[in-house]
DNA sequence: CCTACGATCGTCT
DNA sequence: GACGATCGTAGGT
């Protein structure tokens, strides 16, 4: 049986759709991974390391099998998975998830909402998992955080256009579970007036 | 179901 | 100084 960081080591688009159907835990709180998106090196328009390394993005270009944590939109935090080769910042943005363990300390966590959205959002999945900055750079092996992946995803992988950018909003890096009801709706990137 | 909008601040230019 | 890998709420269909 491979380790994670082992598992974690090919191609960015190789690895994203074998991460769903995987399980996160923290403590109490499980989730199984319904939607996820691929960032792919600096060549990627849309990723936080298309314009090199800064103090946000250091771990990107850490080892596959840590975990990047931004915050954003001034209340938010998103997470990822880092995968691929050190030093090429290769990252898979946790989309949403189905929460399957821990129901009660999740639904504490994100105060009134459905136990469908509760980690339905990269937000709500960081929030139903109590994840933050502090967190940026754990390693996905440990016994506080882990993340175990399954031989085969089940059910049918779709992909599509990522959520939410301006650059690159035409490459189907999202990967989904079909059917699965905690996928985020496809919003595209909000052109805000000029002030 | 849908679309519109404000919140709020770290990060980078 | 501008913007964002978002979310919750309000209001219409």
């Amino acid at each position: 049986m491979p380790g994670l960081a082992e598992q974690l080591a090919g191609p960015v688009l190789e690895v994203a759709p074998r991460l769903l159907g995987g399980v996160l835990r923290r403590g109490d709180v499980a989730v199984r991974l319904t939607e996820v998106e691929a960032y792919d090196g600096p060549a990627d328009p849309g990723s936080h390391a298309h314009r090199g390394r800064t103090e946000r993005n250091a771990v990107m270009f850490g080892p596959a099998g840590r975990l990047y944590v931004y915050f954003t939109y001034g209340m938010h935090h998103c997470c990822n998975v880092v995968v691929g080769d050190e030093g090429d910042p290769a990252a898979v943005l946790l989309r949403a998830g189905e929460v399957i363990d821990g129901l009660e300390v999740a639904r504490g966590r994100r105060g009134s909402s459905s136990d469908r959205d509760l980690a339905r959002g990269p937000a709500r999945l960081c929030q139903a998992l109590g994840i933050d900055r502090s967190d940026d750079g754990a390693d996905l092996a440990s016994d506080d955080l882990r993340l175990e992946l399954r031989e085969a995803p089940p059910g049918e992988v779709r992909t599509g256009p990522r959520v939410g950018l301006r650059l690159a909003a035409d490459l189907p890096w999202r990967f989904w579970l079909d059917g699965e009801p905690s996928v985020s709706a496809y919003r595209p990137a909000v052109v805000r007036p000029r002030r």
